[in-house]
DNA sequence: CCCATTCCTCAAAGCGCTTTGGCTACCTCT
DNA sequence: AGAGGTAGCCAAAGCGCTTTGAGGAATGGG
């Protein structure tokens, strides 16, 4: 069923059918009901494909999905998707998917953008210096950013949470606390999120004079075999150097830390304490640790969700929104976090 | 730059420069390459909503993300994603994603596969009877079923695991091990796998004249947290009645458990056993655990490259597959499994 | 009563690609 | 030399939709 078909059914013209379906108001209100009652009786579905060649519009907005076969999965990112697919379920839209080589990410972006299969794209996992940014500039599409990156103009549109703020007040909090050796457990030093979390570490124990031992500091993807191995490493090192604090980049680090902390039979919360910054992954909830988890949080769907609101409103140029959002991360305080134990 | 301007500029038509692209063979070798190298330069690329009018192929497939402000983000199905993404990449296809509330999942394929966008469906999480099968067959498109759905005649492609065996086979070694009282934490009883896993402790169980005790048994979504409820409950129960033996339909379910197990201060792999269904999430290695779990073990993410291989083959037409196919989970013995403890 | 206005409807022109059905050379064979 | 092939190219007809520009039928004003 095509709208030539439909159209001689009614005996209209495919323009008024058209016109009809489209809200447009030229259309006499009975004309439009008799339309409407036989689109539901047919089942009648406009062709997507002629749809989109005809105004250029896909209804659908675009994104890399970094993936090879040493690749992981990742938590993060399909909690992030779980947000993105709950806004855009509301407005009918969808997503294309295009599963790209983390090594060709610019590519991916381009034959996405060529394709002319999406109306805006988005990219996350933001690197230092990100390459696809001039890419994305030099596109004429609208796009947004999930996180920034260091070392580029911040002259374009992204949504990103304060990186620096929430590990600066953590490990202040701890510094309080009376810690003076610390560690961190942060993801792969590339991307920009894991720079300004240690950025924001460094300048808080630089205002005592303290500074970040490289020997504490682990630098791995964000999974809980990483977080074990790392917190292992250093639990080796001799009681009156060892770290007292430990700042993890995720709560899946933390949970492999946690797990070393046991081995070694020590108590968390009292040994040694740990903050971690918490994506609100449905899976691991930090409240439900064994000793619960103090936490910077910043929910990752609930950015899934501004970030799809804002892509569909710019597609429709329905609604304006700021270009550039800075979220502040929470600083939630539980057992895990304890007076510095005496030497 | 479009196909017309593209065969004005090499002085060709428009007929012969799309057919020097798409490989036919009635093309001059020297012309083909000229229009090559045309296309190098200027960069051009053919636009995908044209091409898919005119051939009525879309280059993707389409699956359904169950999503809905209340569910939850699963790590299961983005382990999944990630297998079928890798395969993809492979053959430059993507995926469409169409975000659907859970209770609306015929309607959301049905859009889909009307919306012309898609030249395949995948469909997942598979229910007893599922209604999503009378749709599917009804539509004129290729699908593909990862899990089957019991009370429903198996005349569709599929792809599954033997969940029976499975769970019969790790429920025999348990008995083996002299193991009389067992527990089942089980995804919710709705989803078939979780059925059919239910159904092969049964049987293994009445070989011995045994049953599942229904204050043992729970059917819950498969995240940890739920898994720490079901095993507190259970562990609840008098030293005499109480389990010895616990089957886990995920790890995720697991590392909740193994914290309710730890909590009461039993050891895992003595006073109590445990055999978990391990999917090879990335994220949650069972020989990472502190006690390395037993496992039944089946890629979730080799599923999804299986999958995504099948489909893509049949949308090219150029291979035919085994319609429907059926892989054995591998039982693997690590230390949580021991000899039952005397009474 | 005629012209302007408003309301509704329509025919037709794209959108950028593929594919059908020719057409022209140029060979090859008998 | 003429019939029959074949290689290489092209014009034009769609694919199913939106949108432009125009026209017919009511309505209202002068």
């Amino acid at each position: 069923m095509n709208l030539k078909q439909l159209s001689q059914m009614l005996g209209l013209s495919q323009t008024t059918v058209s016109r009809a379906l489209n809200g447009y108001p030229e259309v006499n209100h009975e004309t439009r009901e008799r339309v409407l009652k036989a689109v539901r009786e047919t089942g009648y579905r406009p062709n997507k494909a002629a749809q989109r060649l005809a105004t250029g519009k896909a209804g659908s907005i675009g994104l890399v999905m970094p993936t090879s076969p040493g690749n992981s999965s990742d938590v993060h990112f399909s909690e992030f998707l779980t947000g993105l697919g709950e806004e855009a379920l509301r407005h009918d839209f969808h997503f294309v998917l295009t599963p790209a080589d983390p090594n060709d990410e610019v590519g991916a972006l381009r034959r996405l953008a060529a394709s002319g299969n999406v109306d805006a794209l988005f990219v996350n996992y933001m690197r230092g210096h990100d390459p696809r940014l001039e890419m994305l500039k030099s596109l004429s599409m609208p796009f947004l950013v999930h996180g920034r990156s260091i070392g580029s103009e911040p002259d374009y549109p992204f949504l990103d949470i304060d990186n620096e703020a929430a590990f600066y007040d953590a490990t202040k909090l701890l510094l309080q606390l009376g810690h003076r050796r610390f560690a961190l457990l942060n993801g792969p030093i590339y991307f920009d999120f894991a720079i300004r979390r240690k950025n924001g570490m460094d300048a808080a124990l630089a205002e005592r004079g303290l500074a970040l031992d490289e020997a504490c500091t682990s630098h791995t993807p964000m999974t809980d075999e990483q977080g074990l191995l790392a917190m292992e490493r250093i639990l080796q090192m001799e009681k009156d150097k060892r770290p007292t604090a430990v700042l993890c980049s995720s709560t899946v680090l933390a949970l492999g830390a946690v797990r070393a902390i046991n081995q070694a039979k020590l108590k968390l919360g009292e040994d040694i304490s740990m903050i971690a910054h918490d994506d609100v992954l449905t899976l691991l909830k930090p409240e439900n640790f064994t000793v619960p988890l103090t936490t910077t949080r910043s929910s990752l769907r609930a950015a899934g969700v501004r970030i799809a609101e804002r892509l569909i409103g710019e597609i429709k140029h329905t609604e304006t929104f700021p270009a550039q959002e800075l979220w502040k991360a929470e600083l939630i305080v539980r057992a895990s976090t304890g007076v510095a134990p005496a030497d």
